[in-house]
RNA sequence: GGGCCAGUAGCUCAGUGGUAGAGCAGGGGACUUUUAAUCCUCGUGUCGUAGGUUCGAUUCCUACCUGGCUCACCA
């Protein structure tokens, strides 16, 4: 019922299996990363945890794994964030790790993005190692690699051309040296100085400079970094998004600069599809279209999020339904890893009207007949809270249970008839603070009786005073939840207010 | 145009080389102290189209059609 245990999906097996016949027993380096140039979303989570599929599974077959994460924080700003000031743009061109945090909060605009991701990780106990480019650079742990990148500037030149079919200036350097600006780039490598691990370079004002390679003083192009850095870190598998595989795309040039520059075998390979969200289209950071992991670990655990987002095939597009779709996959997740069972929903409910209060759940649970799910109050407090954070941020509305203002229970009355009103007015007298659910239960449904209202009118006042709908969860125990005495107060309210608004006795 | 993925009951999707499944919706019934409560019951759909392989294909292969995404260093 608890433990973590290490299934491995056959998408994982396959793979695993592939690997090591391609690649060896391993050791293996698990390779992930991404560019923390914005919100770093659940869509790049499905990076890492194909990445923490293929790692364990190597694992459960004796193989030794280093699993990294290797953030692009020495990547310059190509486009700032949405939400960040304009005044940014001038910093386009700049390492992120070398720009400010707009939000002041953090040690720069990396860090800004990068600390909730490795948050989400750390809760997610995944088991990667983090590791900062610009840290790396300036460690002189890309220095071999890049200078064999420069020795072989023609090379990869040519590579370049050839399989992105794309035109490459003549003075292209695989090496971007950093300007006296910040900015990374635009400027001319005159010479290469390989046992200072230097480049003197010319910017566009025909300024003279040198750049030490060794020391985070620039660095690689993207394209050629790729296949430096597989090498470096003694990559022999890395996942990647679809954008990055096809034909002519960073993996294609990066495969060929491995085999024909780094003499490097080009690490095992697990392409995954996007994820959307269900009615906004494409997650994507520069649309501020964005799904943070760490909002969905307010509704979900670390495993259910893990499953969530893998889905079936990580091959396949995901599209997630966090809304009406939601309860159902809570349910099947239940099912399938052998928990007890309460319907989602009903947690929802619970949730809700019990509001923090475990006990209160604990009894609601008990008379639904949910002996089992009680057992565990750690965890159904968990459950409980992930049902309510659901319910505030994604349940429709139908679904939310929100007591309504008098005012606004005074508007919502104006639907409802003499009769009903005579009899919320005649079970405020009656109600009193120490009845229990039943009590209260039974009350109302022998004074709808007595008014001659069907069950069905006499609930429905309750239900649209308290919280403006027609229905609701059980009556009595609802009432004793928010206390008997606000219910009260509330009845009596709207009877007074709506009276003086003109309504006949 | 290249690449990837999908096209199965009204909807959302499972699924397997051998007479097609689930959830929801919907119909019918029970209950009748209310609920998007509970219980019972009901599904013949050209498994996108056309070919091929096979004793036999929805499941394998080929072509095509339709839809989605992706190919400017945004997973």
């Amino acid at each position: 019922m608890s433990g973590k245990r290490t299934l491995i999906p056959d998408w994982a097996k396959r793979t695993t299996e592939d690997l090591l016949v391609t690649h060896g027993e391993g050791p293996h380096v698990v390779v992930t990363g991404i560019s923390p140039s914005g919100d770093i979303h659940v869509g790049n989570l499905r990076e890492v945890l194909v990445g923490e599929a293929i790692a364990n599974a190597l694992k459960t077959c004796g193989a030794g794994v280093h699993f990294v994460f290797h953030a692009d924080t020495i990547d310059p700003l190509r486009r700032i964030a949405p939400g960040v000031p304009e005044e940014y743009e001038r910093y386009i061109g700049h390492s992120v790790s070398r720009i400010p945090d707009p939000e002041v909060c953090h040690a720069s605009y990396a860090e800004h993005f990068l600390a909730p991701f490795e948050e989400a990780l750390r809760r997610m106990e995944i088991d990667i190692e983090v590791v900062r480019s610009h840290q790396l650079y300036e460690d002189g742990f890309y220095a071999a690699v890049t200078r064999e990148a420069l020795l072989h500037t023609a090379k990869l030149r040519e590579i370049l051309q050839k399989v992105s079919g794309r035109k490459i200036p003549e003075h292209w350097s695989p090496y971007l040296p950093r300007t006296t600006e910040g900015r990374l780039g635009g400027v001319r490598i005159l010479e290469h100085l390989p046992e200072e691990n230097k480049v003197i370079f010319v910017d566009e004002d025909g300024w003279e400079d040198a750049a030490d390679y060794s020391k985070g003083e620039g660095k690689l192009g993207w394209r050629v970094e790729l296949a430096a850095r597989w090498k470096a870190l003694c990559a022999t598998f890395e996942p990647f998004g679809k954008d990055h595989t096809s034909r002519g795309g960073s993996t294609d040039t990066a495969d060929q600069m491995a085999q024909e520059v780094f003499r490097y075998p080009v690490p095992g390979r697990y392409e995954y599809e996007w994820i959307q969200i269900r009615g906004r289209g494409a997650m994507s950071s520069s649309k501020g279209i964005v799904l943070l992991p760490g909002e969905l670990l307010k509704i979900m655990s670390p495993d259910a999020l893990r499953r969530m987002i893998l889905g079936r095939d990580p091959g396949r597009a995901l599209d997630l339904d966090l809304t009406e779709g939601f309860p159902r996959f809570m349910d099947e997740y239940q099912a399938s890893s052998g928990q007890l069972l309460v319907p989602f929903t009903h947690l929802v409910t619970i949730s809700q009207i019990a509001r923090g209060d475990t006990d209160a759940a604990v009894e609601m649970l008990l008379q639904g007949g949910y002996r089992e799910a009680v057992s565990d109050r750690e965890k159904l407090a968990e459950n409980l809270a992930y049902a309510h954070n659901w319910a505030q941020n994604w349940a429709s509305e139908p679904l939310k249970l929100g007591l309504l203002e008098l005012s606004e229970a005074v508007e919502a009355a104006r639907g409802l008839d003499e009769t009903q009103l005579q009899y919320l007015n005649e079970v405020a007298s009656l109600l009193e603070g120490s009845m229990d659910g039943d009590t209260v239960q039974s009350l109302l449904y022998t004074k709808a009786a007595e008014h001659g209202l069907k069950p069905k009118q006499a609930f429905a006042a309750v239900y649209t005073v308290l919280l403006g709908r027609e229905s609701g969860p059980k009556a009595g125990p609802f009432i004793v939840s928010t206390g008997v005495w606000l219910a009260q107060q509330r009845f009596l309210g709207v009877i007074r207010d709506t009276m003086a608004g003109g309504v006949e006795g």
